[in-house]
DNA sequence: ATTAAGAATAGGAACTATTCTCAAAAGGAG
DNA sequence: CTCCTTTTGAGAATAGTTCCTATTCTTAAT
């Protein structure tokens, strides 16, 4: 493992947010000034193809990452943007199963407003 | 309604395939030779707000546009990227009340293979 | 220690889908 | 028809990501 996908892998699992690669890279370069975009890229592709991170790909948003493997799913704020995690009993399966087919990819993202959010609105 | 808008929401009420934008735009380029791709974007966007079709998005490939309205979920080729519509009853609800979450933005997307690419890969 | 072969990197250009800008044209209410 | 608003066309701009290429590491064998 070369030295830039390590200090990767540990921005990702010292981290208890979800980063997207630009955060990542930001990381990065505070330990490697000289990091490329790219390298960030590629070995958060490689890692997410190699199931030690997992990718969340939300539509029009960048994509984040996560050093949680658990079978879970994204809620992300329509506000602000924050990311929480959120427990779905095997939806995936149930759809399989409930329409005969064999799910190969799977993406599910929702939005909602979080708490903070809600509360700002209420105090506007 | 301008000329434009018309003849975009014609190509899509007439298709019965599942046309991303680039598709429209060569589609309505054949009736109105210098649309802009703008103008096609700028419409899309427009109908979908209003709730005329239905704007498909699938991570990391360009949107589709669907005639149909009722309440389905989309099935994507990764071979081939053919979309077929499939049921499901309801997950969104579903997951609302399992999670006690309200959904505001739902969005799911499923790979599978299809058919046709089945057999091509058995015959291969 | 040296080297050859393969893998990974840095840097930046290229790409793709989409949005933005704005002067010019079209629409439509009266 | 006229005035005012809306929409258009053309192309530039954007954002996230991938691709390209010369260079630098690794590693294992010599």
């Amino acid at each position: 493992m070369t030295r830039q996908k390590r200090v990767i892998l540990d921005i990702i699992r010292n981290s208890d947010r979800h980063l997207d690669a630009g955060g990542i890279y930001d990381e990065a370069k505070k330990v490697i000034p000289n990091i490329a975009v790219g390298t960030v890229y590629r070995n958060l592709n490689i890692l997410a193809e190699n199931g030690e991170i997992r990718k969340i790909d939300i539509v029009g948003k960048p994509a984040r990452f996560d050093k949680t493997l658990r079978d879970h799913e994204h809620l992300y704020c329509v506000k602000c943007g924050e990311l929480t995690d959120i427990d779905t009993d095997d939806i995936r399966r149930h759809i399989e199963e409930h329409c005969g087919i064999s799910i190969v990819e799977f993406n599910l993202s929702m939005g909602h407003v979080c708490k903070n959010c809600r509360e700002k609105e209420r105090n506007a």
